[in-house]
DNA sequence: ATTCAAAAACCGACCAGGCGGTTTAATTAC
DNA sequence: GTAATTAAACCGCCTGGTCGGTTTTTGAAT
């Protein structure tokens, strides 16, 4: 008999994030069971209960995260109606105070890395990629029915101001004694309002020289 | 007695060659002792003779690794006389015919995941970055020479140049069924061409709003 | 209300396998 | 013959997963 109902969730939920933090802190690859044990507070054979193996435990938490973090995305870009604005509106992914942010960005590392050679991994990934593209895509669109970014291929548009946050991101994090968080919010202003504009001044922007 | 006197230095780059190529095909996380040997036609008592440990071994390849990458990044980049062609020399990053890439990719991807924790393959990551900035910003200060790039910040401009390559370059390994080379090469252009454009516009893009 | 049985939740000692590193034996070159 | 280099057997550590046992909770029976 379940003692209440809700307590696998809240087992699972307490796991997930010991797991996420611990990954975090020490690395995908040198983490062990017994280290998420002592996070989450339970024992190997607690833990053992919910979890089958350490593949399902990292599968569940990487995909915890990616839809934590997708939807806090979703919900700082519906704070603001101008459409530019909202395509500028992750701006939160370079701030160096949020301590979030210091979780996640270990664990995205280690996931691309693993991305890599595991199928099942590489799937989540371009799955959380098509969804950023989807959120993007909407708020382009929204510009386009209001008249602006003229000429912009939308899916074209959007893969790479995702891709310029990403782009952005790994340098901000891995190289910030010399990538500030202000160049980090200049660059990305300026790459995204360049490319948008590059799509006004000419349809087929390839093979020609570059002439001020 | 040494039959060749540079057999250390023969042996060492077979032993390095292997240990990237294996790495790239495994992970670093999965990659044993024993792979590496087999793949460089060596014992494990071969191998220790070389490098001490495994930690050793995987100090002395990422290093090979990034000079050969920034050797070949710099010879491309000499092919070209336009200060604008050189900084779009690098689109043979987005070459997915390229078998190095294919081993290339792998080992930057793991390597970011491991300097995300450890200080010194963190340092090594940071002494590359300056390396390409430098390399694009002798490229674009060519390019002010010649009175092109008014009013572009060469060392904000660089670092946005270099995290764009790399942004559109983990989107289009990651997530290759929809992130085509077309359209890793268009976005490169545009974003490129818009951020160097964005400094001419205005001294101070931040703060405005976005007025088509 | 109290007791009791059954099921779920949880614990932690244990095991087998794999790994990095070491040591010992064999082989080669001169 | 000897020194140097390679090959392979070996060792100890660590880890993930297992498994019997223990506690806790529930619901029914008295």
């Amino acid at each position: 008999m379940p003692p209440i109902p809700e307590l696998e969730a809240i087992r699972k939920a307490q796991i997930l994030d010991a797991a996420l933090r611990t990954i975090a802190e020490h690395g995908c690859a040198n983490v062990t069971m017994d280290d998420i044990c002592r996070t989450a507070g339970l024992s190997k054979g607690g833990l053992n209960h919910y979890y089958k193996s350490k593949n399902d435990l990292f599968m569940a938490a990487f995909q915890e995260f990616f839809k934590q973090i997708f939807q806090r995305g979703e919900d700082t870009m519906n704070l603001y109606d101008d459409p530019m604005e909202k395509l500028l509106s992750f701006s939160w992914l370079y701030n160096e105070s949020d301590p979030d942010l210091h979780i996640g960005y270990p664990i995205l590392f280690d996931f691309m890395a693993i991305a890599v050679h595991e199928h099942d991994y590489r799937k989540i990934f371009e799955d959380w990629i098509e969804n950023w593209l989807a959120l993007l895509k909407k708020a382009l669109l929204l510009g386009q029915k209001q008249d602006r970014f003229q000429g912009v291929d939308p899916d074209a548009a959007v893969m790479t101001i995702s891709a310029i946050y990403q782009g952005i991101a790994t340098r901000w994090y891995l190289a910030p004694d010399t990538h500030s968080t202000a160049w980090a919010l200049d660059s990305l202003e300026r790459s995204v309002r360049g490319l948008l504009a590059s799509y006004g001044e000419t349809s087929q922007v390839k093979g020609g020289g570059y002439h001020k």
